[in-house]
DNA sequence: GCAAGGTTTGACCAATTGGTCAGGATCAGG
DNA sequence: CCTGATCCTGACCAATTGGTCAAACCTTGC
């Protein structure tokens, strides 16, 4: 991904906090939407220092999307062909729906991407996404064929985890406003209601 | 919503002309990220003429909004408290999901709109949207509780059944393309899965 | 066919945009 | 404490932004 690691300490951080508040901003206001100012204000630096670190705001975009696709697919890599279909299943959902809770910003920018008709991320889709989706959506299969859980569409089961499961970050707004005015986490409930959900699915 | 209404036909065709090219636009890249000089040439007028029709950039924009939060609404209104609990429910899934089919563009205005934290819409949000939600929630769980249908947190089955039917429109590039380079139409296979989760969802 | 009102446009404006650059400040190693 | 490399900044630039305006161009009803 990321060609040139930091040689200097200052470079460390001042990189981390660029790319901090960059993803702050872009996850908001998406690619054209938000401006190097915003992002210098953000992340404490001076425009042209901005510059001094990365050559042009396309290429900050470009380090946090490209960072950002590995980490987004960790939790379905952690599949187990070998575990218990249904666990594993469920344990899938419910390290998507943490992912969700603890990383609401990258789940943004990854919705803002492929709003936008994803014109920066066709590459990773194509190929990395759509390989281990392929790859695991051949094993929920077998499990499928082989009756240990209830058949289902694979690639249609895959994508209601991941669109259930981002929901709660992309429209976070919505979740709580709808909730009420007090600032209630809604997230344990929708652990348990996610869980219901695609139990009675996956049961034979 | 709208106050002016279009005294001359050339009124009425360019305002549409003009909320058509918005549409176009803002789905894609926000409020922030569009120009006013794209949605011009996307509708075939001259910038100074949009501004003839419409005050501002921002004016466009909260007629699009104020008139989409009622239609989006619509398929849950039609939610009949005195019909088929269950049939009711899937009938629900069934409207808004063609809802994301035909409406597409929408269905991602109104996914900007909240990604960035819904800036000119919390209104319809705390208004519209809270209290038909608050209402259809209480019929739901009525009929959960007569154990008309199987016992699950209402809002959450209504925020899952925004969610999954949504992804269809917002996520649209990334489904087809895992789906396959072929132009496949993903829409029959997500109706026929979304009717079988929700099925056995609400089945007591 | 002509006046009055409705429609369209080119030229223009100030503010903001992404990006450059020369030079100054600061740091690390000897 | 000196020197070379790293780090930072103010001033600047061309392009783009949302928006204005007077003048020209159409429609339409009489």
């Amino acid at each position: 991904m990321s060609e040139t690691q930091p040689r200097t300490r200052i470079q460390k951080k001042n990189r981390v906090a660029i790319l901090n508040a960059a993803l702050e901003v872009f996850s908001q206001f998406g690619f054209r939407g938000s401006t190097l100012d915003q992002i210098a204000k953000t992340s404490g630096l001076s425009k042209p220092n901005l510059l001094y670190y990365f050559p042009s705001k396309e290429a900050i975009h470009v380090e946090l999307l490209s960072g950002l696709m590995d980490t987004w697919l960790d939790p379905l890599r952690d599949l187990d062909p070998k575990g218990d279909p249904k666990a594993e299943i469920l344990a899938y959902v419910r390290r998507k729906l943490e992912m969700s809770r603890k990383m609401p910003r990258e789940s943004r920018l990854f919705a803002n991407e492929i709003l936008q008709g994803a014109p920066r991320m066709m590459d990773a889709i194509q190929g990395e996404l759509k390989l281990l989706t392929d790859e695991k959506a051949a094993v929920i299969s077998g499990w499928m064929e082989a009756g240990k859980i209830a058949p289902a569409h694979p690639y249609h089961l895959l994508f209601s985890i991941w669109s259930l499961t981002q929901h709660y970050a992309d429209f976070d707004v919505q979740v709580r406003t709808v909730l009420g005015g007090d600032p209630i986490d809604p997230y344990p409930d929708a652990d348990m209601y996610l869980e219901t959900l695609f139990s009675k699915l996956l049961t034979v």
